[in-house]
DNA sequence: ACGACCATGTAACATGTTACATGATTAC
DNA sequence: GTAATCATGTAACATGTTACATGGTCGT
């Protein structure tokens, strides 16, 4: 279900295609959402199936055509229910813990190669929120009001909060290891 | 292929039945992986099928029967490959960002009533962590060697780290969304 | 008596992943 | 010329969720 209502909540910004859809969850939510696009095509079919969202063929004289989807005032009512839900689970599947927990036979010289390699991309993935930032910013002037605004800010913010934590995680966890060596 | 692998891990401790591993899986990595008992007993299954696995069913007086699994040579080395292969995913899919993006129409009280209630949650949530350090000293005295100890003591300590990010999350965007009004 | 816990599972459905198929356009 | 991006989708499979079914034991 949720999938189709973050969906539902960029094209109540403004109607889009499957592929538009998929490059604004890749330049936005990516960090704590993502989707292939064979799972939105999906989607949209399912949502146009119970009239949440209608689409329309847009011709196009170079490349294939577009489909573009709009929601609907039915897709509209099923958002703001999901919305008074207030559905907030997140829960994480992390199967580098997994990996950590049961990697002793590997001997510690392989863990701390993964943590310096994962600290390596915690570091990437804050540059890359501090870039998102800069995206939002077009996306809260192109779609949003100030409130989705504030929004978008505390939902980034909370990226950062976790990638810092990742960060010094390793930091410490590395040179514990190799200190205690 | 993570969960079967989280089997093998704990059965490589020791034979469980389908019962005790959801046990261990709830109460130890419980705050980055979870499963259904369906789930398990499903993957049980296909981990038979594969020779991973082998079972005995041990007759009981007192109530049902168990069926207890032991790994294979053919489990321990697809659980070694499966270690070499160093998955390292840390994947969230978080509703409650979602939720939070496409909240403004609910106004602000709602979103700082919600971040309350996580608030709270997260706190729990790092009491719960504390009391899992113990259990998991028991499962390291049971199971484990010393560098499986100081293994679950990196895991535990991400665990820290990240609920510490998401209540100073937590407590900073309600002290701006409350303060801003 | 009643709820919590022990213990196993099946079935249906929802969601997510991977691989494949097609073909044009743009930038270097 | 070749890689990236635009653009749509299908099929098969893997994984995760929810609901149901069964029935005993233990503590209060």
């Amino acid at each position: 279900m949720s999938l189709s209502n973050a969906l539902l909540g960029f094209l109540s910004y403004s109607p889009m295609t499957g592929y538009e859809l998929k490059k604004i969850l890749d330049d936005s939510v990516n960090f704590f959402w993502l989707a292939q696009t064979s799972q939105i095509y999906r989607e949209l079919n399912n949502l146009e199936k119970n009239g949440c969202v209608v689409s329309e063929v847009l011709p196009s004289t170079k490349g294939p055509n577009k489909r573009r989807y709009s929601i609907t005032q039915n897709g509209k009512d099923s958002f703001s229910n999901w919305l008074k839900e207030a559905n907030t689970d997140e829960f994480m599947r992390n199967e580098f813990m997994l990996w950590i927990l049961f990697s002793s036979e590997l001997g510690s010289d392989e863990l701390s190669l993964q943590l310096q390699i994962k600290l390596r991309e915690y570091k990437k993935e804050y540059e890359m929120l501090m870039s998102v930032k800069e995206h939002l910013l077009d996306y809260a002037k192109l779609y949003g009001n100030e409130s989705d605004n504030l929004r978008w800010q505390i939902v980034l913010n909370r990226g950062i909060h976790d990638v810092s934590a990742k960060i010094s995680w390793a930091e410490e966890t590395l040179s514990e290891i190799t200190g205690a060596e």
